[in-house]
Order: C-alpha cells, then sequence, then structure tokens
DNA sequence: TATGAATGAGCTTTCATTCAT
DNA sequence: AATGAATGAAAGCTCATTCAT
C-alpha cells in the first residue's frame, strides 16, 4: 500500500529516466514556442508525440513538479556549460568576459533552454521562494566579489550589478522572439564592452 | 461584425469610468500579487469587492481588451510622470540620469504598476506582434541617440544598450518580489553610476 | 406596493403603445434577420436604437412575454390581411386560391412577419401547448370542410391536408433564407395549381 | 492551427466509438425533446447519464462539431433507410409512393432522429450556407425528375413540388408533439394520395 | 418613463489529475 | 509502464432580469 503511493524516489530504471528526459524536453520547445501559459499537458504530450496526457503526470507529480525538474535540468546543463566555459580563468576581467560570453553561448547551442526557464520562473515567481532569484544571481556575484578583491573592479553594489548582468542577458531570449534574427556575437560583444567599462577600477 | 463586438466607446458616464478604474486599479494589484496567469476574473472581481465577474466583462469587451486598457492606462501616467521628470534637462548625461531616476521614482509611486505591465506583456509577448518591444525601449533610445551625436557617449549600438538599461528597470519588480525591503535610492544611485560609466566618451 | 408589484393590463398609455410597438418591430426585424437564438435583448435594443435592455424588461414581463406579443401582433396583422383577403369568396375553390394568394401577398408586405413567427413557435414548440398548432391550421381546415360539404372537394382527410398547406406555405420564409430572389408569384401559381388538383372531386 | 484543433480522426476505439455514439444518442434524444435551444451540454450529460459535461467536449471538438457529427449520423441512417426502401422501384409513381412511405416509416423506427436534425438544421441555418436545404430537397427532386421525363407526372415546378412535399414530411414531427397520438399509417395514406394526385399526368 | 449599472445563473471549453486495465 | 477514458473545477463570456435614480 505505502509503496504504491509514494511513488519513486529510489530506483529510477533506465527507460523511465529516458520517458522522463523526453517529456522535459518536449515541455522545454512547447514552452519556448508558445509561452509558459498556453503550454498545457495536451500540448507537450503532443510535441513529444505521446499518446495521453495521463504519462506526464504518471511520471511528474504534478506539474509544478514538472516545472521544477525542468528548471533543474536547464540548471544542470548550464552549469555544465558554464564551467567548462570558464575554467581557468585567470583574472576577474577574463571571468567576467567568459561569463557573458559562455551564457550567450549556451543560448546558441541550446536556443529553448533558457527562454523556457524565464518562462517558468516568472511564471512561479510568486510560488517558489527567494532562493531562486538569489541563486540565479550567485555566479556572476563571485566574480564580482573576486574582482573587487583583487581590486581590478570599482566599488560598487555587487548585487545591484549582478542583477543587471543577469536581466541584460535574460532579457536576450525576449529580444529574440520580437528580432528572430538578433546577431548574438554582436549581443555579446556589446556586453562585454559594456560591463568591462561599468566594472572596472578607475585610475 | 464591428458594431456587434466593439460596444459604446463614445460618452462614457462618470459612473462607467470609476468602475472601469476601480476594476483596473483591481487587475494591476491582482496581477502583481499573484502573477498574471492566477489573475483571473473571479480573483480580480474578488480584489474589487464586486458580486460578480460579469461586472468586468459588462464594461470590458474581453479579457484581452482590459489587458490592453490597463497596458494604456499605466503608460499613460508612467509618460506622464517620465514627461514631467525629463522636463528641462539640458543635456544627454543628465537626461540618462533623469531617466533612471525618474523611472525608479515612478516604482515607488505605483508599487504595482510595472509588475503588472510587465506580467501582460510578457504574457502577450506571443500574442501581440514586435511593436510593444520596440516601443517600450524607444524613450531611452532617443536619449542615447543624442549623446552619441553631441559626442558625449562613446560609440556603442544603441539597441543593445537600451534594452540593457530597460531590463535593469524592469527587473527591479521582480527583484522586489524576492526582497521586499530593497532600498530603491541605493538602487537609483548605483543604476545611475553604472550607466553613466558605460555609455561616457572616454579621453 | 400591489400596483407596483403588478404592473399594467389596466389603461396602456400612448406613448406605452408607441414604445411597445417599437419594440416588437425590432424584434420581428431581428428573429428574421439573425434567427431566434441569437435575437437576444441585446441584439433587439440595438436595431431598436434604444440605451438599454431594461427597457424591454420594463415593457414585457419576461422574454416569453415579448415572444408571444410578437406572434398575437403578427397573428392580428395576418388575420386582418387575411380576412380582406379572402372577403366576398364564392365557393369554397376560390377560398382554397385566396387563401394561398392571400398569405403569399402578406409575405410580400410584411418580408420579416412570418420568418419570425416561425422562428419563436419552432423555439416554443415545446412549451406553449396544443393550441398554437391546432389555431394556426385552422383557417384553411374550415375551407376544406366546406368544399368537402359542397362536393366539390373529393372525400380526405382534413387535418393531413391542411397541415400539408399550412406547411407548404411556412417553409417559403424557410426557403427564402436559402434562395433570397426566391420568385414568390411563380410559387403562388404553382401552389394553387397543387392543391387544386389535390384537393377536388374527381368525376 | 490545424493540428491543434483536430483531434485524433485516426483509429477511434471501440469504447471512443461506444460513447461517442452513447453521446449522439443522448443529443438526439435532447434536442427532441427540449429543442435545441434548451440543449446544452449540461441537460445532454444528464440524459446521457455522464459526470461531466467536460466528457462530451472530451469526445467532441465543439458544439458545432457535435451538431455536425449527429446530422452525419441521422442522415448516413436515412440514407441506408430509403435506400432499402426504395430499392427495385420499377417506375416514378411507385418511387413517389415508396418515397413518402420510407420516410414515414423511418419516423416509426426512430421517433426523434428527424425532430433534432430539423432543430439542428433549422438553429444553423444562418451560419451554414445554401447546401443543407438544396441537398435535403435532393432526392425527392430526381424522382420528380424522372416522372416528367417519362410523362407520367405534370409538368409542374420540380424546386415548388418538392419543397412542399418534404415540408409536409418536415412537419410530421411537429404535428407528434401537438398530438402524439397522431396514426402515422392514416398520415401515410393520405400524403400518397395527395401528391399522386397533385403530380399526375392529366389527360 | 427611461437609463445605466449590476446581478447571478448559465453557457461552452480547457485543464491537470485520477483510474482501471 | 503505459494507455485511453473520465472527472470536476475553473476559465471567460453572454444572457435575461432587477434596481436605484
Amino acid at each position: 500500500m505505502e509503496a504504491t503511493t509514494r511513488r519513486k524516489q529510489q530506483h529510477p530504471t533506465l527507460t523511465e529516466q529516458a520517458r522522463r528526459a523526453q517529456i522535459i524536453a518536449a515541455a522545454i520547445e512547447t514552452i519556448a514556442r508558445l509561452g509558459y501559459s498556453r503550454a498545457s499537458f495536451a500540448q507537450i504530450a503532443k510535441q513529444a508525440g505521446l499518446s495521453s496526457t495521463g504519462l506526464i503526470s504518471y511520471h511528474f507529480t504534478s506539474k509544478k513538479d514538472l516545472d521544477w525538474e525542468i528548471v533543474k535540468e536547464i540548471h544542470g546543463r548550464l552549469a555544465q556549460h558554464m564551467s567548462e566555459a570558464m575554467a581557468g580563468v585567470p583574472d576577474p576581467r577574463s571571468a567576467l568576459i567568459a561569463y557573458i560570453e559562455g551564457l550567450i553561448g549556451f543560448m546558441k547551442i541550446e536556443p529553448f533552454a533558457l527562454q523556457a526557464m524565464v518562462g517558468i520562473v516568472m511564471h512561479g515567481a510568486f510560488d517558489y521562494d527567494a532562493g531562486a532569484e538569489r541563486e540565479s544571481v550567485s555566479g556572476i556575484s563571485e566574480i564580482l566579489a573576486w574582482g573587487q578583491a583583487e581590486g581590478v573592479f570599482r566599488s560598487f553594489d555587487v548585487r545591484v550589478m549582478a542583477t543587471t548582468i543577469q536581466r541584460s542577458l535574460d532579457g536576450i531570449p525576449l529580444a529574440q522572439m520580437t528580432d528572430p534574427d538578433l546577431d548574438l556575437d554582436t549581443y555579446a560583444r556589446e556586453l562585454v564592452e559594456l560591463f568591462t567599462l561599468a566594472t572596472q577600477q578607475r585610475g
């Protein structure tokens, strides 16, 4: 009885993992294409080629659960990508550049991922607690603190600067909806220069 | 068809205007508090103390219509506020400062307005066409172009810079959800310095 | 108190009668144009140029009441028209012809009236009791009985023949919706011949 | 768009077909009993013993879809019945008789079917285009044309005669509401004689 | 009398979720 | 593990009707 009610958490089989991955992938694309509020289970199932929305409910406890799993998944991929992008950066300045370029690079590889994540987070911003926001800003915060400690960045409010950088990058998927031909390389170059100037120690 | 869909338009009475204003105010607060997707007519009616959702439908043709009227209303108030905030700015540098401080000042006066507007626009991003996004960025674009023309701003991509400034300001309501005690004056001061440095002509 | 609750029935003033007539006329045209189910008070008020649907409710107890008044009104006009059309017919044969031509003549004078009446009666067929149907057939029944009594009509079931004649005429408004250019004179001539042959005594 | 609106279509399972049939049957009876405009999903669900109107929406894309499926279903049954009733008729005269008797025979087997169909078609008369009306008259038109070609029917306007025959038959369900004990066999006999006389070649 | 405003019941439709198989 | 079927709540919207002025 107990085992029937409380499902999984234990030993996710291989097929189960594959199904979950398939559903998550379909959900990401659906959210990115239609927007969060139009991304119903029915639409996601159609996108995934599933015969029943019940299958989604079977693999995920609730819609909230699915959303959360998507966020975790994308967060994981992004973390992986960023850790590679920033491996061996020698100083805060190049770290900042690598951060910006790395994030925009991720958008090129996974065009739907961040759009979907922004959609979910904005919708859920009212549910989930403070953690998400703070964490999403943490990676860049450390870079900025490092730069200030080393004296190569001027003295600014780290939280404000971090939020600003983060928003400037979050905004790109939105801008892409408006202008799908937006040139990401130009965008990266401009942002690098912008924030280099905004952060650097004046002499 | 047109006559069937569009109601009145002609002589909105005083009571009608009052009700519409009341509903719009309630909707703004509801959207800001619960998020767009939870701001149903039922929730809005409850917030406004109305007995029936039918009353909202009575005063607004459709949900889209209500959304649009809210956006227009807030846009109007914001435009009014900004035109006063920027009256008589002598040069691009002070215009940029006035823009940032003016917008943040508006958030202090109307804490829900921009949150609601962002919610609506983000939801509709998939419906409405490119116009909205582009227009929302236009005010700041002109300031930036002016500064470049006068030679006090360096040569950067106006679109990228404008979007970045806009996002840094749009992001404040979101940050406020996370941290309701966020100090807007500090925030304003920091952003002014950030973008002053990011835009200024190097010598 | 009592006088307030139970309205009218007493001395309908002239303006009141005028208003009622105006509303009835608008309702007839609206039902004929849009069909019964689309002829809401809102549509009728618009057609009549009234500012409020409340005015309709003020003058008519309920929608059923309005429907019923429309039927009575059209019935009255039709009775008047038919009594003139059939005045002085010397024999059953010419009475039958006068009946058919008279009814079709009425359609030419009042193009919306019978369409509206058919719409109401068909909708209400489930509400109102047997009376309506039986009564609507009575005029022609008498003619047929007269013809049989005089020996100029053959021996047929009066009820069936009467219903058939009635339906053949009721059907014209419906056919007109499909084919608005339908030639009523041809139609009348054909029906006269059809039912003359169908009723005449064989020799 | 199309893929979003149209569901399945492919392999309707047995259970699904059964449910659809059940819903269609319940809808037919509900429309026949209450009239089209009172036959809401709620009433149909109650008639079918369903727990939710959502189930109807689950099996039919929209109310229009359900209406259309009902019409198709009844049309199919009627066509089947009539093709059997008219198989091997040797000449136009017996064809006309078979047509009348066949249609009335159908009413005996399926007392609600034609009532419901008339209700739907009349309601939709303003939506759907001319096709419906014209088609419903086509079967009898061919018989009449055949009889004229063979010289056994006199020269009359086929459209008027066809419409009259059709209406005389459509009217039976309406007459049954008034007089439930109406004898269909008598009715059939009378109509056969009526239209035999009305159509036959004189001479 | 007449009007604009308000009401609440009802409509079709969509949704996440549950369940038997 | 997966499916099709079913559920019931909630959505936006329309309607006839009521009411204060």
